[in-house]
DNA sequence: AAGTGGTCTAGACCACTTT
DNA sequence: AAGTGGTCTAGACCACTTC
């Protein structure tokens, strides 16, 4: 007699009557309603910066204890996808708060803290995407691309070139004009005009000579050593969006980690 | 009335009357038992690799739910410092198996898995700290320290150079031949012979040009592009015990990281 | 005062491992 | 069968925020 749970305003099994859980595709009661709590995020009906319902609306939605749903809830809460705040109630967690920035740009320098960088949009254009971005976008290679090409000032100072590979499908509007004109991170952009949150990345890095392009627009010697970041970032369900190719000048400054 | 958590053998108060927590110096329960349980970590009571008492033993030590001592090793299991095993018990983490490696060091082969890297000692000295290392290290300058330098294989090729400085206090009979002996990570080692597991770490990347001394242990051009890893690492109670200036050769391997 | 998340308990049963 | 961690419930009270 295994609990399980069918969507929003349909009806569980044995869900008040008995705990515990095994049988065909077992998987925890919390697990289950974690996973439609995502189908909630990502179909959009909650939205980045909303409230979601209390712990006790969710626990009579899915029939189950208010203790599950706070399960789930913890795991989402970790996985960075929520925001608990006591008294008020839990967020859809967004990155637009100046510091969510550095959630993502590990950049720092090497004394005093960390300014809000400044950006310049060299170039966007939309293309037919190359086979080895196609590949890592998981789209056809010849789909729609966007790439955006941009350079970041740390107190005033050219520090990175990036250019930006997004999948043309999903980001149709995206001009020049908009993104010059937005304040703030650009992922707060991503989420709030295409719906596309940046829930997770990896990043690739390598010690390397700037090439010629590159110096130029980082006002540096040809041949200087740089930091080349290649990052693919992942909305729900683990789904790349975004591949971006980034060289870092380290001079005074450097790539923060830490491990755990 | 609030509930304080007194050590091991002694008596809580209100612990089985009422939950609930508040008052001079308040904490959470489950985090006053974390903090004990720590202590028996640290002190050496319970050791890396060997099963700590069950959840119903701790429970009836600290006079406590189960449940409260579970939300304790939940934050402990978070911290990498406990490893629950289902139907077994709960053990004490360790850096002995070969794929804890991989958790403090980040570089990867650009194609194909990691294979166990081989280790050459280069030379051990025991010297008094430079005022920079001692800062680190949180010792006094002129206290002594142990400098290790060793070159890392990655498939026979040499791939990484590393200084490490250790506090002398704490490593006392650490030789050259111990390090040579020893197989496996050498934070095993650490952690077996004295009683330091490291817990976290903290690295600054730079891409910088091989100096020629590194470069000749490396077998490659001087002036080069390499990735500096200067790396902080600590132990219980967040006390700094490590300090390792390494340069990585990137040229078919690169420095992965997971962003979340 | 009412609502929200946060803590704590007590008890039940499940899944896994060992004896 | 016995012991361990893992899940689930129900109910109580606390801390924080808002009305």
């Amino acid at each position: 007699m295994n609990q399980t749970v069918t969507p929003p305003p349909a009806t569980p099994q044995a869900a008040s009557s008995g705990p515990g859980a095994s049988s065909p595709t077992f998987s925890p009661l919390y697990q289950q309603i974690k996973a439609l709590m995502m189908q909630s995020l990502q179909s959009g009906e909650w939205k980045p910066g909303e409230l979601i319902p209390s712990e006790v609306e969710l626990a009579l939605r899915y029939k189950v204890s208010q203790g599950t749903v706070r399960k789930a809830i913890d795991e989402l809460s970790a996985d960075n996808l929520v925001v608990r705040r006591q008294g008020k109630g839990t967020f859809v967690a967004t990155h637009h708060e100046a510091r969510a920035q550095f959630r993502f740009l590990k950049l720092m320098p090497d004394s005093g803290d960390a300014h809000q960088p400044e950006n310049r949009i060299v170039e966007v254009k939309r293309l037919r995407g190359p086979a080895e971005v196609a590949r890592v976008l998981d789209i056809k290679a010849g789909d729609s691309v966007v790439c955006i090409k941009r350079v970041q000032f740390f107190d005033g100072v050219p520090t990175i070139v990036e250019e930006i590979w997004l999948p043309g499908a999903i980001f149709k509007g995206l001009t020049a004009e908009r993104l010059a004109e937005y304040k703030g991170p650009m992922y707060g952009l991503f989420e709030t005009e295409f719906a596309t949150p940046m829930v997770r990345a990896t990043e690739k890095l390598k010690a390397v000579l700037v090439d010629s392009s590159a110096a130029a627009h980082l006002n540096i010697k040809p041949g200087t050593p740089v930091l080349s970041v290649e990052r693919v970032a992942y909305t729900y369900g683990d789904r790349p969006v975004e591949l971006r190719r980034a060289i870092y000048v380290t001079a005074s400054h450097h790539y923060h980690n830490e491990l755990s």
